[in-house]
DNA sequence: CGCGAATGTTAGACTTGTCTAACAACCCGA
DNA sequence: TCGGGTTGTTAGACAAGTCTAACATTCGCG
């Protein structure tokens, strides 16, 4: 729980404020109390103590009933929060593929607790797309192969990927495991719900698991992962592909 | 800012501590309230009330003064913060290639705040590295290669970066432009404090800035992007390198 | 058995960040 | 110039999460 990118004083939403003042600033040329509120969605009411705070921390000016200004060092924080939110946002965006507004979403509450060196090592992973001539084909490769389990998307027939997958070594679902039979996990079929219960209930990829017993009538599956022994349905069970250990 | 991940009345706090009573009796075989106090780093009187609310929400047991135990739903909702958090760990760690405890601590607070999509997203590319014969391939070229800019690090000679670089579009540092000139960031050279300098101030690769104005004496530089203007340092400005527009 | 150490709880305080409701200032148009 | 409407501030409340200090309980050992 360190605060790595928050520098002192700084609290995740004041940092908020005032990446909102630059972004107004930035767009608009300046920054009003009104403004501020409209854009964190907050009463008007609670932006003026924040100003004050700001203020004192000396991270911006501000007469009372004025525009807003940044002083240096609260540009300076500003725009690396601001910078923060555009690696991150980039990367859920471009890299990750997600919708626009889950990118936007989820980078305006990351930004304020990676450490440096996390958003350093993105950049890199930006500069290597970029510089490196095999980054981008690497990155289209993974775009197309990610959903792996996903035939609509996935690569084309002759895509090593799919040549590939029969040859592995012995791989079955859960449900295919006798009692004591101990797998690693490779992949989850399916999407959607399933997919999303799996994977919360600690089923990743990697992730080591036994199964402990079936119920007599072959339904609920009992497996031990992580110290803790879970009650998977059938279905669920077929939907986890493991490497026989 | 949408929770996400954060599911109705459970605050990132409450969160923690349920995943914490999760992993305590997953290593330990039970949780007590002392035991959650030291590994959530916090005083045994945050503990108590804590406990209260989660055990009004349904999330846990708790007879006073006894071991506590997750009901059904706790460790639903436990496990859920923990896959994340694994999910996350393994991507700051294994992908990114940051250092353990690094990647533990990023893991921690961002495991509160990232989406559901992203995760899934996530996963998918662990799913891709574990299935796809390629996978791997990329994922080590992107670790030798990220760190393009370190010729220590980076790939041997025949790599196809290095001798690609030459050839490209030309590419200079932003000391190099012309004022009124415009390019497109591509990378930062150099580490340590310098790039992270540059970084925070958002010259991040994609970036497209224009050469201001130069100081008569050659040296602080004033460069426009995202709508404001930047002074740079002679010795800053070289590290980064654009494309010229 | 009884006492001290360990463990847990309560009370009360404080900070942060939000809200609503009421008030104050300002600006523009008739 | 006056009177709305817009804009911003203040006061007061509340919730969450933490702390310290004081108190309560329980356990284990001599």
């Amino acid at each position: 729980m360190t605060d790595g990118a928050t520098l002192p004083n700084l609290t995740p939403a004041l940092e908020d404020y005032l990446e909102t003042v630059l972004r107004l600033v930035a767009d608009t040329g300046f920054a009003r109390v009104r403004d501020i509120a409209d854009a964190r969605q907050v009463r008007p009411a609670s932006v003026s103590p924040a100003m004050r705070r700001l203020e004192e921390l000396g991270m911006i000016r501000y007469e009372r009933r004025e525009y807003v200004a940044l002083t240096d060092a609260g540009a300076d924080a500003a725009r690396r929060v601001y910078s923060r939110h555009r690696v991150l946002r980039r990367f859920f965006g471009q890299f990750l593929g997600l919708p626009a507004d889950v990118a936007e979403a989820d980078a305006c509450t990351a930004e304020h607790s990676l450490s440096a060196a996390t958003l350093d090592r993105l950049v890199q992973l930006f500069e290597y797309m970029e510089v490196c001539p095999e980054g981008r084909t690497h990155l289209r490769h993974f775009q197309q192969c990610a959903r792996v389990n996903d035939g609509a998307s996935c690569c084309t027939d002759d895509c090593p990927v799919v040549q590939d997958l029969a040859e592995r070594k012995p791989t079955m679902s859960i449900a295919d495991l006798r009692p004591g039979q101990s797998g690693r996990v490779r992949q989850i079929e399916g999407q959607g719900a399933i997919r999303q219960r799996l994977l919360d209930m600690g089923l990743l990829p990697d992730t080591i698991i036994e199964l402990a017993r079936v119920a007599p009538a072959g339904d609920p599956l009992w497996i031990k992962t992580q110290g803790f022994e879970l009650a998977l349905r059938r279905n669920e069970a077929s939907s986890v592909l493991v490497e026989v250990q």
